[in-house]
DNA sequence: CTTGTTCGGTTTATTATTTGAACCCACGGT
DNA sequence: ACCGTGGGTTCAAATAATAAACCGAACAAG
């Protein structure tokens, strides 16, 4: 691993429960030396992807990857034109509705709207990872990726997340003909227990498949009626995603939504 | 430089004029060799910071500081508050409204508003960067800053922007005493011709200037008692902005504006 | 008041990576 | 056939990164 790449994982250790991570612990969840984590963690500050607390000298995410995301944006508007669809999107299901992208063999959500409909809810959180095999957004993805990608991503193990996930690379597979068939993938309970999930999958500019526009919903509220109106409003709206970004749907991808 | 700086250097050469950029334009405009450039952006890609297009192989930043940028809204969320404050201003002032932050020795605009209320309208892109001697944002927040942060940012050669650009330090610093003495700084014509700002300054948690509020008109529009509105909005927002997202006013920051 | 622990930060010789110049091939224009 | 330009590669020489030990400060327990 290049300097710059052990840098830039440095990164990756913040989350939601851990938006502020000192030395030692940085040291020790990266595995890393102090000296070098101290290094790293300075030209990361010059910089301004990092900065440090004056009170405990705890490291933080810097204001940098604000400007270098509205850069992003700037080029290739995914974020401000999802957010518009995933609004008109609740709005059409009463249900939470978000966005994920992929990022190399990861998958991360990256936006969301929630209807006031219902007084429950499918709660999120944006740049939350998701698991491939057990998220309607990755078989959504998984369904019209390229063969050697679907190789790797379901390479076992697969994490069990509930007692309903399937973790059986073949099974899986299986179940990726009707997502090619249908155009919409399907997760009921398979991630987090009483989540019912679908998710159609958006393209770039190249066919290929760069992540899923999803609709989570508490299981107990889908009915058969309701899963259809779901499955035909992400239907629409993910291929008005795919289009307003610059994306083109692949030849295989169904244009006519048989749910 | 370490490497380090080296690789993330090569993510400030994407700008809005210049979302893409290929290896020779990118070992050009880095000045650094061929051979380094390719490594550095090999490593940056495969941490998702850029992805190549596929079609002429051409670098563009990449959504990993999409994650990131969430992540850090997560841990202190100035852009998402500052957008309602940001519309608030501009629909009580009738004029653009933007924020900046600092970044070192660099002012970044990062979030703005349009009111719909005129036709003619300061037009705004985020991700810009300012300068600190030619803009109210950048005035405000030297008004309050570090003497040593000021003597930093006031070293000549200062650029001069407009016709009315102030290039002599002294009378900058001059005219730092009304900004401390008001709370909100203004510049009429000095970064862009017939644009007239002010700007507030909003605060961290260390009571420090973080970066600023401002709301830009053009000059013709500016009448004395328009200005005044302008001026009392700014204040109020920013002190309301300042503590929305934890940070305090140092102790000699006007609370009642003298305008 | 001592002792032990943890913290952020620093030092050093050793080691591994980065670098630069030249080179390759493919493509488009002339 | 020729030239210029693009992305990508090679390898010895130069440079930067690393690990382990160390420092002083802060805090807690005995």
């Amino acid at each position: 691993m290049g300097t710059v790449a052990k840098a830039l994982s440095l990164l990756r250790l913040f989350n939601h429960t851990r938006p502020e991570i000192g030395l030692s612990d940085m040291t020790r969840l990266s595995g890393m030396n102090k000296a070098t984590v101290y290094r790293l963690m300075g030209e990361l500050q010059a910089q301004g992807f990092v900065e440090q607390t004056v009170s405990d000298r705890a490291y933080r995410l810097g204001s940098e990857v604000l400007r270098l995301a509205a850069l992003r944006e700037a080029a290739v508007p995914v974020l401000s034109v999802s957010r518009g669809v995933l609004e008109e999107l609740c709005r059409e299901t009463g249900e939470t509705a978000h966005m994920s992208l992929v990022r190399g063999t990861q998958l991360n959500t990256l936006s969301h709207a929630y209807s006031p409909r219902h007084a429950t809810r499918v709660m999120m959180e944006d740049a939350e990872m998701l698991s491939f095999h057990g998220t309607a957004s990755g078989l959504a993805i998984l369904g019209f990726a390229a063969p050697d990608f679907v190789d790797t991503v379901l390479a076992p193990p697969l994490a069990r997340h509930t007692e309903a996930t399937e973790t059986d690379p073949a099974a899986i597979r299986a179940a990726l003909d009707s997502v090619r068939i249908t155009g919409i993938a399907e997760s009921v309970g398979r991630f987090e227990a009483d989540v019912h999930s679908n998710a159609a999958p958006i393209f770039d500019a190249e066919r290929r498949p760069m992540g899923a526009l999803a609709v989570a919903a508490p299981v107990s509220r889908v009915t058969p009626g309701h899963r259809s109106e779901i499955r035909q409003a992400l239907h629409t709206r993910a291929m008005e995603l795919t289009q307003r970004i610059g994306g083109f749907c692949p030849a295989e991808y169904p244009q006519d939504l048989a749910v």
